[in-house]
RNA sequence: GCGCUCGUAGCUCAGCGGAUAGAGCAGUGGACUUCUAAUCCACCGGUCGCAGGUUCGAAUCCUGCCGGGCGCGCCA
């Protein structure tokens, strides 16, 4: 139940009928009561009477019988205080859901979620863990909300690399799994070759002209360096616990088909200029350096295409193919621009119609303690297995380990950049993931022993109210999450609940209490458990039953 | 130079138009015959980068500065 939604409903009315004309009450969590209006202050003025008249006339006019208590205070507000009878009643309502009483989106809207990207032949690093993250916890959460979720992997498969990726596996005697062996090595081997060897650099570019017209023996060693690249990545996806799997890959490779057409759209447009041979799109309003028009290179002079022409076909595809009514992209902040210009072109080339949204999510950047990019001692960057690794070792559990490090990269606003710190994010104290997990650890064990379920919820006491606003503001807390696209909104709610529970816990014993209390207790508990498992959940974060 | 983004307590961060700006960590002082003390309670701690402006009301919106980060044609 969404009490501030029914409260709002109720005090609308009431608004309306003195100021004349319909007003948004603005109900919001209120230090001095559960919650507040503030509308009456900004009515003062238009209306010519004082504040606090009008917010009396307003509480006597307002249908909150059974709902609320309300006073007016300070200056001309609201102070709204939920009755007993609600809370019990609409904690008794979420324990009877399974989801919580949150109800799906009554206008579903297919989402395409673009995350993770990491690159074939390469081991995913640092640089893909906010994405990875960031876009799982959004892709469980629409999902759960009803939304009809499409994952997307955009991977870099494709493009000049190749040839010289392929060329090194012929070097090698072919695609059996050994000739490929460490990814990492691999790569490496075959860059070092390429920057020294210029028989091997011209190989690898006549490669890269076998791969891209089809030439079978190359096309077979490609996909054995995808296929493999594919299984490690779903690999670290299974450790990490994010929901993408091999039907969502869908890489730059897939679209080569359809970059033709994309610049034959363009041209008949009238979109596309030659510039030192390039061939650029001008989207309005976009500015370089010099002030002069910023370009989006969609084929370059030397006639191969760039990442803004497969950019341009995946829109074309999302929107045409897959049916996107919104598509999110999560990558990193840097990219900005890119996308800004690739959607501002796909607008005018009409393949991004109006009631399509296009948004980019991005994020800062992850830390060292020096206040820079995040690197390895040696200033390498830091692979992704080796973090996992470590945070396993450092932590009780894997679960404990690897839910820290998601926790620590969803729980502040994910525009700014934030400081990896092990023992920050590890403390089972603070806004930290083994927090949450302890607590909801706590609650299971409690039922191991309770030897009954939980009862019938009634409220007394002010610890068990203060626990059951928190579990009434899971519902709000997850649309904000949703409508802006940030995990954080959920997460600071979560912490809040679980420092909630902490308190209950300290103040109002379960098993040792009695009768109707004990099982009150035992309910509160049962949702308090059920909320933050379903919480957690929507964040990727596992919520193991002991810790 | 232009653009994007971030500047809130010693540290890490919430709050983003409403009443005396909130948490956590660190610090200080308390609480274990107790359901997981991996916890809880209290105290201490802030001219919300600076200066204007809009508003009944600004950390929140606008403008200009200052400081950090990132971008700005053929890498993604």
């Amino acid at each position: 139940m969404n009490l501030e939604s029914l409260l709002h409903d109720r005090l609308a009315p009431a608004f309306a009928a003195v100021a004349g004309h319909p007003v948004d009450p603005a109900v919001r969590a209120s230090p001095h009561a559960d919650f507040q209006s503030g509308a009456a202050l900004g009515l003062a003025r238009e209306l010519g009477r004082p504040p606090r008249e009008i917010a009396a006339e307003v509480a006597a006019a307002a249908d909150l019988a059974g709902i609320a208590d309300v006073a007016v205070s300070g200056p001309g507000f609201l102070n709204l205080t939920l009755t007993g009878d609600l809370i019990d009643a609409a904690l008794r309502a979420a324990a009877a859901d399974e989801r919580l009483g949150v109800a799906p989106v009554t206008a579903p809207e297919r989402i395409v979620v673009d995350y993770s990207g990491p690159n074939v032949a390469k081991e995913m690093h640092v640089g893909h863990l906010r994405s990875t993250i960031i876009g799982d916890a959004l892709a469980r959460t629409y999902e759960w909300l009803g939304h009809d979720v499409i994952r997307v992997n955009h991977l870099g498969d494709w493009g000049t690399p190749f040839g010289m990726l392929v060329e090194h596996l012929v070097d090698l005697g072919g695609g059996s799994d050994h000739s490929i062996g460490d990814l990492t090595a691999f790569y490496q081997a075959a860059r070092v070759k390429f920057d020294t060897d210029d028989d091997f650099r011209t190989r690898a570019r006549l490669r890269v002209v076998a791969l891209q017209s089809g030439d079978p023996l190359s096309r077979d060693l490609w996909r054995e360096l995808v296929a493999r690249s594919e299984q490690y990545f779903l690999d670290v996806y299974a450790r990490l616990g994010v929901t993408l799997g091999p039907d969502d890959f869908a890489g730059e490779s897939r679209y080569q088909g359809d970059l033709d057409a994309v610049v034959a759209g363009l041209t008949e447009k009238g979109l596309l200029t030659e510039s030192d041979g390039a061939l650029c799109a001008f989207p309005a309003g976009f500015t370089g350096r010099d002030g002069a028009p910023l370009p989006l290179i969609v084929r370059k002079a030397d006639g191969g295409f760039g990442y803004a022409a497969t950019d341009l076909a995946a829109v074309r595809h999302r929107v045409g193919k897959l049916g996107a009514d919104r598509m999110l992209y999560v990558v990193g902040s840097p990219q900005r621009i890119h996308f800004q210009m690739v959607f501002a072109v796909a607008r005018e080339a009409g393949w991004l119609p109006d009631d399509v949204i296009a948004e980019h999510i991005g994020f800062g950047s992850i830390l060292g303690s020096d206040g820079k990019m995040l690197k390895s001692r040696a200033g390498d960057t830091i692979k992704l297995a080796a973090l996992l690794d470590e945070a396993v070792a450092r932590a009780t559990a894997p679960a404990v380990g690897i839910g820290a490090i998601k926790y620590a990269d969803l729980s502040g606003d994910r525009m700014g950049d934030y400081v990896f710190d092990w023992d920050r994010m590890l403390a089972s104290t603070g806004n930290t993931g083994p927090y949450l997990q302890y607590a909801h650890a706590r609650i299971r064990s409690l039922f191991a022993k309770a030897g009954s379920g939980p009862g019938e919820v009634a409220v007394t006491e002010p610890a068990e109210r203060d626990l059951a606003l928190a579990l009434l503001g899971f519902e709000p807390a997850v649309r904000a999450a949703a409508a802006s696209a940030e995990p954080h909104r959920l997460a600071v709610h979560l912490h809040g609940l679980a420092m909630a529970f902490s308190a209950f816990w300290e103040r109002c014993p379960v098993l040792r209490a009695e009768g109707s209390v004990r099982a009150s207790r035992l309910g509160l508990a049962d949702l308090t458990a059920r909320t933050l498992h379903t919480g957690m959940f929507l964040l990727g974060i596992e919520a193991p039953d002991q810790i």
